[in-house]
DNA sequence: TGAATATGAAACAAGTATAGTTACATTTTA
DNA sequence: TAAAATGTAACTATACTTGTTTCATATTCA
């Protein structure tokens, strides 16, 4: 039922390069915040690349920048390239034709858990890269309390 | 991460039991509509038992049957019954966390990712068990088209 | 009392997806 | 040509789901 950690891994990466807008970056470096192995990394690049949100070169001083500016990149940008299947899956094989239960059922699930999916993506749609990189850095630095 | 399809089924056992809510079905006969094992049925029927969404007798003429009225249970109850884990999972080891990037995204997706997540339950909630089958008795008689 | 019917649970196999790793061919730059 | 980087294949380990068999337990009824 759940999708996997590529999605999360995939915003981190794309943060990372955001932050880093100066330079490319290697797979190797991504690798080292993420806290995982390079082709791991690579592997979720490749998906980026497809889907247009980053560019990486080849060779000595290559590696990744972003394609788009962070406020142009929507979190489901970045869902839809690195997620494949459905987040509500029907059954796992076909219902029994012969039953009315059986017939009926899938079409009107189908139709309900794409309603579902698509409010999840409304959402993701709503907050932009750049938005998540300024609510990082407001992470990073959180507001003085007064002394009373 | 694989995907379950507990939840399509839970929704088909119980819209089986709202239909023939004039006695109690075994497993055997849930697993012909829904074209499965019946221990898979009764491993989904544990669940939604625990759940209190319905009530297993034991023994010979036993079987189960809803425990609430079926407007009275909606998809986001059968959805808790039958999933545990969260839809977006963050990343599955930490981030490194001498890097400020490792440091401050998750609270930040997570954060986010609730949302998401509340917003596809927010339409699971809104459609009852009832409507579900209101469905499905439509979808068996679909509508007369007016010949021109 | 005993047979029949049903559940609950344990154990196991098969299939699938993810995450991590090693290895290597290819591309690019200095 | 050497160095540094990517892309990709292959392999392992892990985990989850689905399907299956088996059996103990509970209930009903003749």
């Amino acid at each position: 039922m759940s999708a996997s950690s590529r999605f999360a891994v995939a915003v981190h990466i794309l943060a990372l390069l955001e932050t880093n807008a100066n330079q490319a970056l290697s797979s190797s470096s991504i690798a080292a915040s993420v806290n995982t192995n390079p082709v791991v990394i690579r592997r979720i690049l490749g998906r980026l690349n497809k889907a247009g949100l980053v560019h990486t070169e080849y060779g000595a001083d290559g590696g990744t920048r972003l394609a788009r500016a962070a406020h142009e990149i929507t979190l489901n940008d970045i869902y839809h390239a690195t997620e494949n299947c459905r987040i509500l899956p029907l059954h796992a094989s076909s219902p029994n034709q012969d039953c009315r239960c059986g017939r009926t059922i899938q079409p009107v699930l189908s139709s309900i858990f794409s309603s579902a999916e698509a409010a999840m993506q409304q959402v993701l749609a709503n907050k932009s890269l750049a938005e998540v990189v300024r609510e990082m850095q407001a992470q990073a630095k959180p507001p003085v309390v007064q002394p009373s």
